[in-house]
DNA sequence: GCTCACTGAGTACACTGTTCGCAATTAGCG
DNA sequence: CGCTAATTGCGAACAGTGTACTCAGTGAGC
């Protein structure tokens, strides 16, 4: 009976699995240079560009030996998400304590821009690897504060986070509005032309011509800085008015 | 020289192409049908299930029939999503304001549980047919008041959907924590045994660390209801507090 | 120096989205 | 009515994908 060429451990998370350091040859590669690879393709042509025959030709090896360092490819996204958050700078804590939760949304936006596929990926799976960890422990420093529960520090790192995701996720989607169909509704109304002009002059949707016709912001160029200001600071407010301003 | 047998015409967005009618043989399938086999597809198996190849089976009809119907697969997903919304009873004006901003972003939380593929969807690709343009009209007739521009009404309607999206995004992929290898921190620290208790225990995450053992809102069965309606209060608050509570 | 866990990698399989080409159908026009 | 031209259905084919299996080669620990 021979033995069944053990694969990577089964039952653990990638970031409780040593890395090589066993019996048989070195390995050539590190989990470090297969995440910056990754990271490299999806920064570059997306991340649909990254498969495992590309990241490892990237790193000048056999298309399955990938496997060797992963158990999957959800393992090598895993990898290059928490690469990603070693790569920026940690939120810092503020002048008080709004300016510090104002502080983790920016740098998380940061993140987010930075690298456009780090908001499609699966936002359950927390990247809880070592750099992931460390960005935890800086927003929790940050938003913690005698008299907030544990609970009440998690809600509040949780809505914001939320609301950063979800700034981005759009913004994103209307950023690639040139590559993909979809665009934003105001350039969406104008090359449709027939059918946008059935929308807006049908009459079958008058608050919604309305808002397309009067509204000014679609055209600003600044419009998601500006709106992401907009939105975090009412977020703000409304979390300083449930747990206090200190 | 032979007609190159022309597909469905290449400029304009599906919802402004008639549906069949024309000179050959009647269509043999309807939008409509397409859409809700790709729903029953998505709803039961994941929105990986859904393959060109497995809607037109569903269908009975040949894999590349399908290309008649529709440019692409994300057309596919356009008129699946617009279906989708077709299915959910509109958001209805509350008794106030901010009671018909909530009844807003609870809908659209509906909307997106039911159909849990919706929300991975690209937030870009605004479901801006029949029924995606009767949500939106709906939407801007609860958020617009006297007293407010065009620009401050896309704000609130966007602030909100964006707080929505985000939460429901990190709520489906909590909830999936059994079939992923993504789960919940708490479930996560507790099923990784040594690599969690080093995290916890291993000082170098104090923060982190108090918060995990403290916080109780994990464990709640209920935590993600109470998580958004806490969430929501905050935002609308904010809202509120910008906009004027009229 | 033997053992055996481990690494690298080629082959293979079942799938994916989509293009091409062709036969069959039928609405509109003369 | 009969002809034409636009449309539909669809099989075949292509270039990809993730990954299981297999096997040879390596080198640390006993």
């Amino acid at each position: 009976m021979t033995t069944p060429d053990a694969r990577p451990a089964a039952d653990l998370v990638i970031w409780a699995r040593p890395e090589g350091g066993g019996r048989g040859p070195r390995p050539a590669h590190s989990r470090q240079d297969i995440a910056a690879a990754g990271i490299t393709i999806a920064d570059a042509e997306g991340i649909d560009a990254v498969s495992m025959r590309r990241v490892a030709a990237e790193i000048g090896a056999g298309t399955t030996s990938l496997y060797r360092y992963v158990r999957n490819k959800d393992e090598l996204l895993d990898l290059m998400a928490d690469a990603a958050f070693g790569q920026e700078e940690l939120p810092a804590a503020g002048a008080d304590w709004q300016a510090g939760l104002r502080e983790i949304a920016r740098r998380n936006r940061a993140v987010l821009l930075r690298h456009p596929w780090l908001a499609a990926l699966s936002p359950g799976r927390p990247a809880l690897g070592p750099n992931g960890l460390r960005w935890l422990e800086a927003m929790f420093q940050i938003a913690a504060r005698p008299g907030l529960t544990a609970d009440d520090t998690l809600a509040v790192v949780g809505t914001l986070l939320t609301f950063v995701r979800g700034h981005v996720s759009t913004e994103l989607a209307e950023r690639q509005a040139g590559e993909r169909s979809g665009v934003s509704p105001a350039q969406w109304m104008a090359a449709q032309g027939r059918y946008g002009e059935e929308i807006i002059g049908g009459g079958r949707y008058p608050a919604l011509s309305k808002i397309m016709v009067e509204a000014t912001s679609p055209h600003d160029p600044d419009r998601f800085a500006t709106s992401f200001t907009a939105g975090l600071g009412y977020v703000l407010a409304g979390l300083a008015a449930a747990f206090g301003t200190g």
